[in-house]
DNA sequence: TTGAAAGCGCTAACAG
DNA sequence: CTGTTAGCGCTTTCAA
């Protein structure tokens, strides 16, 4: 049924070895056998079977990722970024979703592994994360990334959360707002990553003579928590005279400014808002938000490109690349007289 | 460094057909020489190498998936849909972007071949699908999904347009709307979709007297589209008094919210608009906006169904799979007395 | 119930 | 420059 290499050799009237040199290119052929080859492989339509090709190789080409929910679009972004520079180094993406659960990530790690991938991403958004420890003992380039929390011991791709967090403060007080309210999602972990966000945006203030900060902690990081989050905050921001909100989430402030839509009070004009992410939704909603450009799709390929370097042998020990971020301004945030 | 089944059948001390066949219960084996296997499977942590399977059973257990980009969230989500069935029945997803260009999609469609998989989805958003004809020809389970054209002779899944159209048309006269503009991605191809939806609409609004049918056709159906083309839609709004803006795409009654908004014109005071699709931000946006929910996932779900079960044999010769929709009241539009 | 052996389609020494 | 041959790790006859 399918055409192989020896119906390639025999119409061609070579061996085998000689197709498998020309298709690889891997060995000097003459120019009459390459062309009689070459003839062949256009006339029987053949293809190598890379399922054959990576058994003796032991190259599958294959990159396993496994992500949280394809749905969201920060994720969606990060794959976009990992296949695309997959592709430019001919690998292909192998996708799982674990929806969350950590058994599921360790259940998809093995099976990616028995499929040969060469190298596996984690996205993920837990803490604990059982998976990792298997991840490393496979002995196979492995990328962890993680928006939510800090896994300092494993190559990972992110931001400067302080930098960012801090530069988003300033802009702030620049706009003249003096009560300033920071909205993080708690946790007692102590390895979320949104300590480094409240230092930078408590120093900024603390840097700046008539300006007090004020922090909230809410729980969860969707927007419907930020919906919900949105009858305390307005109490906060009433009895404090707080002129901005700085969510630690996009889909937080999104989720705020959703209720502040239903309650009737007018972002920017009330309050202002901005948010951390740059998800997609965050230019789009009106008002439009103002908020920090996490590079989710440069993530996603710079975290590709590291696998496939390690593929090829590179040593480097880099654990973690660090990527800019930018302060994206838009209409959620006014200027204060 | 790896272990191998060779490896296992040496400690458990038999040959290696026994081990393959406790791996798979093929065939019975007597209860001390599977336990043995067992044993020795567990304390190599052995797992069978897939790509040496595949290439002897000639089932990858693969399926290959092309989208126009996975960013979508419509395609994120019926990706979802056909991963998780996937998974259910041991399929694995090898995922490729287009990004909308036929050359592309039929070049991975020739490169997923050669990992062999057993099906093909195809996901896309254009007319011309010259990938099509490759992958009838490969002789293997596909299905094809557009959102925006028919493709008659390919087995799809979709849904009905004209009666979705239709129900939303004739909620919207419930409302109390007489003056419905219906606004249409223009297109010139007969095998665009508009038109099933067109006639939805103006048959709903041709069964009842006193009310008028209004036609606009825009280019493009992004949320980008739908901002443009505000400035013309307000003003046929306001030449022929019409209440209630009917938009084919999520997309283009988002951007046109969007522009209302910042033009300082009220929806859905001012004027009511509504969807099609129930894309994500559709429920997010406020006002949220009305529509009609496109059952993105299952649509992914079903098409991998269909594949699997084409695999496995199944000789159904179903063309197109028609899902059922469901009309999503939200507050974009109001009544009319 | 078991093992030996062939072979899936391909690459990579090796010898010529 | 070319062909022969030995596997890659596994499944599957075929005999025993």
């Amino acid at each position: 049924m399918t055409v192989t290499i020896k119906d390639v050799a025999r119409l061609a009237e070579v061996s085998i070895s000689t197709v498998s040199r020309v298709i690889n290119n891997s060995k000097p052929v003459s120019p009459e056998a390459k062309k009689r080859v070459l003839d062949a492989i256009k006339e029987l339509g053949y293809k190598p079977n890379q399922v054959a090709r990576s058994l003796v190789t032991r190259k599958s080409n294959l990159i396993g990722v496994i992500v949280t929910d394809i749905g969201n679009h920060y994720i969606a972004e990060m794959v976009r970024g990992i296949e695309e520079i997959g592709r430019m180094y001919k690998y292909d993406i192998l996708l799982s979703s674990s929806y969350g659960d950590s058994d599921t990530e360790t259940k998809f790690a093995h099976l990616l592994m028995s499929k040969q991938v060469e190298g596996i991403i984690l996205i993920s958004e837990k803490n604990d994360d059982q998976a990792i420890d298997e991840i490393k003992n496979f002995n196979i380039p492995h990328i962890y990334i993680n928006k939510y929390y800090d896994n300092l011991n494993l190559p990972s791709v992110s931001i400067d959360n302080y930098e960012a967090s801090n530069k988003m403060t300033k802009y702030l007080i620049e706009l003249g707002h003096k009560n300033i309210l920071f909205v993080s999602a708690k946790d007692d972990k102590d390895n979320s990553i949104e300590k480094y966000k409240i230092d930078g945006f408590s120093n900024a203030i603390k840097a700046q003579n008539g300006c007090k900060d004020y922090l909230y902690s809410t729980t969860g990081f969707s927007i419907k928590d930020g919906y919900n989050m949105g009858d305390s905050i307005i109490n906060i921001v009433k009895e404090n005279d707080i002129t901005a909100v700085f969510c630690s989430q996009d889909e937080l402030a999104i989720g705020f400014m959703s209720y502040c839509y239903d309650s009737d009070i007018k972002v920017p004009n009330d309050i202002s808002i901005c948010g951390y992410g740059d998800i997609k939704i965050a230019s789009i909603y009106r008002p439009r938000l103002t908020t920090i450009k996490e590079p989710y799709y440069d993530i996603g390929a710079v975290a590709a490109r590291r696998i496939i370097k390690k593929t090829d042998g590179d040593e480097s020990e880099e654990e973690n690349t660090y990527l800019p971020i930018q302060l994206i301004k838009r209409e959620s945030c006014r200027e204060i007289k």
